[in-house]
Order: C-alpha cells, then structure tokens, then sequence
DNA sequence: GTGGGAATTAGAATAATTCCAAAGAAACTT
DNA sequence: AAGTTTCTTTGGAATTATTCTAATTCCCAC
C-alpha cells in the first residue's frame, strides 16, 4: 500500500500524536482516500468520496482535516491559480502540472539536484519553508505515453 | 521609465491592438500604477490607488482590465495559495518569494538556464505553457542586504 | 462515571472574484 | 455627420471556496 513517497498507515496516528493530535475515523479515512486515488481532488471532491464511508461527515470537518494533514506533513496542498485548492499525498519532491484541458493535474518527479539548484536562486536572508514549482498547459495524448 | 523587464509606454497601445484591444484610460493607468510601484499589488490594492487618478472607477473594472493586461501578457499574475491574486509588471523570467511575516512578495531572478533546466522535466507530450517557481517563508533582515 | 480538552458538526459569514445587463465611448460606414 | 457595430465600463447581484462560530459529541485521565 505504501511506497516512498507516503506514511504507511502504522505511521499515521503516530505522525499525529507527535504534533498533539488524534487519529480519528475521519482523518484516516481521508488520508486514505488520498492515497487511494491520487487524483489531486480539491476538498468537495474529498467530501464527496468521503460520504460514501461516513455519511454524516461535514465539509467543514473535510477541510479541518485536510488542513490538519497539511499541517503534520502528511499531504501537500496544491493550489493553481484561481482554482480550488487540491490534495495530494506524494511527500516525494515533485511539480505539478496543470492541464487546462482536462481539469487533471499530475506530479511531475524532480531530479534531486534540480531541486536544490532552484533554492539555490534565492539570495541571503531569504529563508524559504516551502518551494512549489507548477506548470499549467496541455498534454498532447499522441506524443505521450499516457 | 521602462527597463529590459516591461513594455515601454509608446508600445502599450500597440500590444493592446495587436489583440484586438484599445487603449483606455483605465488601462493606461493600471498600468502606470503596477510599473510605478512594483510591490505586486492585489486586485483591491490596485482599486485603492488608481481612484486617485479616476475616482470614478469600479472594482469590476479594475479586475477586467488586470485580466486583459496578463492576457495579452503585459503583466504577470502570481498566485500564493489562497491569497488573493497579485500583479507584476516584471516580464523578465523570475520566481516569487513570499514573506509570510511581512505579507510582501518579491522577484526572485531567475538564471537562464536554470528555467530551461526546470522546463526540461517535462515529460514529451506534456506541453507548458506558463511556469511559476514561489517560495513561501520570512526574510532575515540581518542577514539580507535589505 | 465525571471533567476537560480535542474533534466534529451545521450553518452563518466572509473574501475574492465573476457575472450580468445597461449605459457609454470609439471606430467604421455610408 | 447620423447610424451601426463593437468594445468598454459600471454597479450590483451572484458565485465559489473557504473560514468562522457556537453547540454538541467524543475520548481519555482521573
């Protein structure tokens, strides 16, 4: 079920003690659901898959939970532009890539080094906590191996 | 008035109609208002000053013309997660660090190639067609030359 | 089994942005 | 220069994503 890039699910209540928190039904079943599919869904996207396991969830606990996870490191928020913020449980260095045709967005693994030569660009005093590099565009079906 | 980085007054007409567009007062403004002072103003920040000028105008307004000058790539709209969306007059290739202390965004110049090396992580059929690299985190100001 | 902090819930509130329909310029046409 | 078309602006309503709030519920420690 895991693999290099996620926590596996041993892992998780343990993440989440270590910032003070709990394991409850509702985090772990959308931590799953974000490794189930790794789609990039936006918070309603999560509500609505998230409803099928518990009926009685509220949006509001969806983005609570969301952003708890966020908060410990288990999953990366992905913001473009104007849009809705989505999800993603890859922990492994990576863009984005936006389709604007299809609405889809997938990660793009980063050569370790690249990663560290775009950091390098920032100048002294610029203490950076957080780096995201996103593409917006089109994939040509024929030409990829899609 | 203008540098490598922007288009100059006499070709900002010219832009305009190559797409078809002309040339109003409240475009002229907003633009005069982005190069005049290059902190990346928000859509609001930008309707704060250009009413010195043309008290008159709306809000509305002041987002269709922000809208047409990035789309005819006059100027640059930077998203920080869910902040409201910031505009930049910078046309030169450059990332964007924001100071989440201060609140302030800043270009981060970006060395040629290295953009050319981000580019080249694309998969083939993957086709960009706009690249933002944004950092988040706090400046130190006694480290910094600033 | 009771008290207290943590978590969830539903719904209201907010913030940024977009939509819409009407009024106002500007530019072509003849 | 009047008429027509097209582009632009405007104010306000509407939308969308997200956050807030207050009330309940849950869970663990005592």
């Amino acid at each position: 079920m895991s693999d290099s890039t996620t926590v596996p699910q041993e892992n998780f209540a343990q993440t989440l003690a270590d910032s003070g928190l709990r394991s409850t039904p509702q985090r772990e079943v959308i931590y799953s659901i974000l490794l189930n599919k790794r789609d990039h869904p936006t918070a309603d996207e999560v509500y609505a898959r998230v409803k099928a396991e518990l009926p009685t969830i509220s949006l509001a606990t969806v983005y609570n939970c969301l952003e708890t996870l966020v908060g410990c490191n288990l999953v990366r928020a992905v913001n473009f532009d104007r849009e809705p913020t989505r999800y993603c449980p890859n922990l492994r260095p990576h863009a984005h890539f936006h389709d604007d045709e299809a609405g889809s967005t997938h990660d793009i693994d980063l050569p370790p080094d690249l990663l560290d030569r775009v950091k390098a660009i920032l100048p002294p005093g610029y203490n950076a906590s957080s780096i995201e590099i996103s593409f917006r565009g089109r994939t040509v079906p024929e030409a990829a191996n899609n």
